[in-house]
RNA sequence: GCGCCUGUAGCUCAUUCGGAUAGAGCAUCGGCCUUCUAAGCCGAGGGUAGCAGGUUCGAAUCCUGCCAGGCGCACCA
């Protein structure tokens, strides 16, 4: 049961593996004696620790699945396996429990060798190779360029990124991408709104648009760009604006936006545009990082257009005969992949759609050749997914390659009362403004402590409230706790070396050490879950479980105990639960503070 | 109206892809610092898992219906 301690990947808890191979091995051995009449093709042997201690370390409900096909009592076939397992000089006890469950309990220096196995290779720890280095992007905030990131799209970046972080520890080879929608309309909205301000702030009379962007970011990056081109982009005369019916607004936005691009002239109006887009993109850019976010790719949208990608793709879908006229625009047959109604590729006044990009963004993701490609989106895009899923079938590309997760929107609250987010309205909290008031470790837990795919209350003044006594902290001042033991220890005995006690792990013969050992064992398994389930707050519930056995064994066990063999056995398992909560932490994006 | 998601303690959420007595935190109440960090520990109260059926050894989990909420149903992105 002991493995290798040069073994680069940690036990994807060995012993939980050997439990499954005697079952296992006991099953096959009832079937050629004939004892058991077992079905030719066995269910999975479920090992799992059971919730209660009390009923061992590993449980299996093998038992209650054959009995139906055995034609016997659970009890009696839970029975008739147990008496066929080869007795094992790691399991201590097995006992058959109603309703026929087989509990495993294992000797303490069988859980303990844990802690051999995690000190001595601590760069393992965590790691699997459920991946086997297959090559996965995960997509995710590529929030447009029009504002500052908000609490909303904090959720999706404190999710991407733990998620991300789990799948490089289960064994993939991750590559993280921001897709930057730095073309179209919303974007010429900006640069509108931009020059407008730019135009106000220089004495012009401007009736600024109701539905313009109007947050005092723009403000600022007007005066930006006076600072840096002077008055190149005013003009002495704007050309005429096209009329507009009554109260249609995006209408006569059209318009301005029109008006803009002829009065500076398509150079100049490049200039402005890539000037807001890139001054956003900026500052999207040093919030991410100040969460503690960073892609390997920011991939632009407009380099799509540029690169002939998207008319490519337009080729080649309508190539497949899944394209049509009508009305004058190009639709795009989606109806027959099941979805809901055919959608726009080029407009009727030739502008390509989105969703043309979008086609065109996906195919390149295929031909950049990941195993498997993984978008986050907010929910509000569901309903997008059937017609990515299509144009891909279509270029007979396999839609099952790609993974749409969707995180719920965070409803904010203030004082009470939900306030309506609108980076258009200028009406939203940002992510920097979170991070100033709770700080980065408390709103990355905050975000990735839940599940993903549950609507989120997002209460600000209960947030600033809770940063006191966020759950982080808990789990930061176990680490920090036993930091602080050991720079004790270190002081007082002159030496406090992990190492040193693995040599005297059969002293920890507590229930408590028996118990944290159970939990070491079980990380890896953790991680490598979370992975395979895309849920990173499963990785905050199990350093939950293990923060709360530790300070209840440091309330009950002296580690600074006089005896030095038994003192560094705990030390060693100390550093052991130290490793684990690390590296817990660091993959939900949250520090380790060793003193707090 | 149609589609997707969600209803678990007073509040915020878990529940190891159908398992054993549904668990934490916050809040409330009661204990524990002259000994390694009290941002901690120990204990108490608090539940018809939205409601009603079904499937089976066994359901918060799967199925059906109803109720309630969120989101989506553009030649916007």
């Amino acid at each position: 049961m002991r493995k290798p301690p040069s073994q680069v990947v940690a036990s994807e808890s060995s012993v939980k593996e050997q439990l499954r191979s005697l079952v296992e091995h006991a099953l096959s051995r009832l079937a050629s004696s004939g004892t058991l009449d077992l079905p030719e093709a066995l269910p999975a042997v479920a090992m799992d620790p059971p919730r209660n201690p009390t009923h061992g370390d590993f449980s299996s409900n093998i038992g209650l699945l054959l009995a139906k096909h055995c034609r016997k009592s659970p009890l009696a076939v839970a029975e008739a396996i147990v008496g066929a397992i080869e007795a094992d000089p790691d399991i201590e006890k097995l006992e058959v429990v109603a309703p026929g469950f087989i509990n495993f309990h294992l000797r303490q220096t069988a859980m303990i060798n844990i802690v051999d196995t995690l000190l001595r290779a601590p760069e393992a720890c965590g790691k699997s190779r459920r991946g086997a280095g297959r090559r996965v992007q995960v997509e995710f905030v590529s929030a447009n360029p029009t504002g500052p990131l908000h609490v909303g799209h904090g959720r999706g970046a404190a999710y991407g990124a733990a998620l991300a972080n789990l799948l490089r520890a289960a064994g993939f080879e991750v590559c993280t991408e921001y897709y930057v929608n730095d073309a179209g309309r919303q974007m010429d909205i900006l640069a509108l709104s931009v020059w407008l301000r730019y135009l106000a702030q220089a004495g012009a009379e401007v009736d600024f648009p109701g539905n313009g962007y109007r947050g005092d970011y723009i403000i600022d990056i007007a005066a930006e760009l006076a600072e840096r081109f002077g008055d190149r982009f005013r003009r002495a005369s704007l050309p005429p604006l096209s009329p507009t019916p009554e109260g249609d607004d995006e209408g006569a936005l059209d318009a301005r936006i029109a008006q803009c691009r002829a009065a500076l002239g398509e150079a100049d109006y490049r200039t402005l545009h890539g000037f807001a887009c890139q001054s956003i993109l900026d500052g999207i850019r040093a919030d991410l990082k100040l969460f503690g976010v960073e892609f390997d790719e920011w991939y632009s949208e407009r380099s799509l257009v540029d690169r002939g990608c998207l008319e490519e793709a337009l080729v080649k879908l309508r190539a497949s005969g899944f394209v049509y006229g009508d009305g004058g625009a190009e639709w795009f047959r989606s109806t027959h992949f099941g979805d809901e109604k055919d959608r726009v590729l080029v407009r009727e006044n030739g502008a390509p759609t989105y969703f043309a990009s979008d086609v065109a963004y996906h195919s390149d993701k295929y031909a950049r050749g990941f195993d498997q490609i993984i978008n986050i989106w907010g929910a509000d895009h569901h309903g997008y997914i059937p017609r990515v899923k299509a144009s891909l079938s279509a270029l007979n590309l396999d839609p099952g390659r790609l993974e749409v997760l969707l995180v719920q929107f965070a409803s904010l609250f203030r004082g009470g009362e939900k306030v309506h987010m609108s980076t258009r309205s200028g009406q939203f909290v940002t992510l920097k403004e979170l991070i100033e008031e709770v700080g980065v470790d408390a709103a990355r837990y905050f975000y990735t402590s839940r599940r993903s795919d549950q609507h989120l209350d997002f209460d600000l003044d209960l947030a600033k409230a809770q940063s006191q006594d966020n759950p982080v902290y808990y789990l930061q001042y176990a680490h920090a706790r036993i930091c602080s033991v050991f720079r004790q220890i270190g002081q007082s005995r002159g030496r406090c070396e992990a190492l040193d006690g693995l040599a005297h792990l059969a002293l920890l013969v507590e229930k408590r050490e028996h118990h944290l050992a159970g939990l070491l064992t079980r990380y890896a398994d953790v991680v490598a879950s979370a992975a395979e389930q895309r849920e990173p707050h499963a990785i905050a519930n199990f350093l939950r479980e293990l923060a709360t056995e530790y300070h209840a064994y440091y309330n009950a066990h002296k580690i600074n105990v006089d005896e030095a063999a038994l003192r560094e056995a705990r030390v060693a398992l100390c550093a052991a639960i130290r490793l684990v909560l690390a590296h817990g932490l660091a993959l939900l994006g949250v520090s380790a503070p060793e003193e707090m």
